[in-house]
DNA sequence: GGCACAATGCTCATATTGAGCATAAGTGAG
DNA sequence: CTCACTTATGCTCAATATGAGCATTGTGCC
């Protein structure tokens, strides 16, 4: 940035002049995605105050005076508390909801503006503490790589019944309307990027541990078809990121920020795919790749696996400049798997 | 929303249970978009605290205890300020660099976070302070709906002035590169959605005002090429929402969020063209929205007006549930208009 | 009626997709 | 060494989608 600005000295952004009239607690959270080995992972940390034990978090901290700015903020306590460096950072949503953060009782809010950050590799997790989860331990209805998961059988019947519900028969139709919207039911389709509409409607519909009480008895589901909770509202961060990841990568040539310098197309397709929850033709796939002209070939090649050795290749950074918006535009195969 | 979380009641998002460590200043700021006539515009209030007198700003207010949630704290704002309702809300961005706030002093962080709204139509604008100003007022290079904008060629010839300007070849030839990404220069192609990354390059290269102190003396640049000035960092809040309008439209049917009930399918494509800035032509959008089934014919027809009368459509809210993600695939017209 | 003007209908060449077949080039078993 | 197996890679083909333009249809106005 080039000059200082001392117009606004004096005022704050909404053009008032007091020191801090009213003030609030600003949080930062990450959402750091790696994939490894065709998986998607998100870096957790152990988190103390939490009454429930087990659940994990994201890596956060609040916004303190001597961060420059909120990025750099995050990067600090990110850094600090899983000793990851972040490359590709960026901003996700602020998330401010009295009911969901659970500060009502101090009469001030507390916000969480939160972050996505794609890593390349996937070091050992620096800290006991910090560790590499798949993303779909937490989201498992998210995976539809190996096809309609099972789960989804179970969720479903209990969002009909949770659809049906209502006396009022107008508000079980905007229901049963939500549903079709999210889940694809009745007659819907799924759509990947839908991850937090459905995660907020699972939510609702109390199937989400962390939406009842600390101890988790009032939720009717189990873990194995809800997912593994987590502290405070971070799956919803969670599911943010997935579903911002999802739309992105059609676009944006963002995958490469997860991809080591040189990989084969079949690794790319792996990593695609993990992030989508989808397959992808393969066919098709590299002639995409190809023709956008997103990567380059190297001279080396695949050894040792299984199979014909594939070439190795290097994303084209010129794309950046030639093509007006380069990205995948996915689409799932039809085919269950 | 269901249940009260009691899990997180003495814990911050952080997991740290002091009462408000680091406190910061948090504003709310909307961006509330009609598209009357034809022409994109955006509503704007008077600003009392600036020094420049009369570059105006955006509609925005300090996030206060009594709000329940940042959105609703927005539209109480907007009201108070406009007497504007806003119907379609959804957030922005959330700003909090020092140097751009110009809050450093105090020591601790003032936020802005932004929404983006969209709205049916442009009352009179109930207050005197409050008035609808077409956008491109501010950002006069972002329309090229009767082909390239004239004060381009001043703008460019000073941006690459800048961008020759630095002694390290390397550094000259990395903001070479931003100019081909962002305004399309040496080759490279204009990219419509790129409306936030053209205001910094500007910002940066010292070509708007608001970079400037009050004075805007050390401006090389008049208001008629680089466009009228606002408030604080406001300028930078509406190229952002354009930037997210322009890319949103295509993918989902947020466009009729700014029609009346009934309309024809040229005023549409009016709409779309003044929102993203380009021309589009006519028979292929029409059959863009017919095949997409985004629009149900109603039995009314145009009159009065110069012409074959035009059917007047409606917008099908239904394809929100059918379609995976509808919306326009525009793409831009060759001919120059 | 004849014009100007916009709405609407239709054609056509060219991409872009979705799906699948065929072939190439490795590894490991026998 | 050859076969079975596995993955990489090349290529075809039909179905759609897209970009551009021509033709026709209604209205208000002289």
């Amino acid at each position: 940035m080039t000059t200082a600005q001392d117009t606004q000295r004096e005022t704050t952004q909404s053009g008032e002049a007091h020191a801090v009239p009213n003030p609030s607690a600003v949080g930062l959270v990450a959402v750091i995605v790696a994939a490894t080995d065709g998986e998607p992972r998100a870096l957790t940390v152990e988190v103390e105050g939490q009454a429930a034990g087990r659940a994990r978090g994201l890596p956060a901290g609040p916004l303190v005076p001597e961060h420059p700015t909120l990025e750099r903020g995050l990067r600090a306590w990110v850094e600090r508390q899983t000793h990851q460096r972040l490359g590709y950072v960026e901003q996700l949503y602020t998330f401010g909801d009295r009911d969901r953060q659970g500060d009502e009782s101090a009469g001030l809010h507390s916000l969480s503006v939160a972050y996505l950050a794609l890593v390349r590799e996937v070091r050992p997790a620096g800290l006991a503490e910090a560790s590499w989860r798949n993303w779909y331990g937490y989201l498992p209805w998210e995976d539809w790589r190996a096809g309609r998961p099972a789960i989804l059988d179970d969720i479903e019947a209990r969002l009909l019944a949770w659809a049906a519900s209502p006396a009022d028969p107008k508000q079980s139709r905007r229901r049963q309307d939500r549903l079709a919207l999210t889940f694809g039911l009745c007659g819907g389709a799924w759509n990947e990027e839908r991850v937090l509409e459905r995660y907020e409607l699972l939510f609702e519909a109390g199937l989400i541990p962390e939406a009842h009480g600390q101890s988790g008895a009032a939720c009717p589901t189990d873990i194995a078809t809800t997912g593994e909770p987590m502290a405070f509202d971070h799956r919803r961060v969670l599911a943010t990121a997935i579903g911002r990841l999802r739309g992105k990568i059609k676009y944006r040539p963002v995958v490469f920020e997860l991809m080591p310098p040189t990989f084969t197309l079949f690794q790319l397709q792996r990593t695609v795919e993990a992030l989508s929850g989808t397959n992808l033709h393969k066919q098709n796939f590299r002639r995409l790749v190809a023709q956008q002209g997103l990567v380059e070939e190297t001279d080396g090649v695949t050894s040792g696996a299984t199979g014909r050795p594939a070439r190795l290749v290097r994303f084209r950074r010129e794309v950046l400049l030639e093509r007006p918006a380069p990205g995948f535009r996915l689409r799932a195969s039809r085919r269950p798997a």
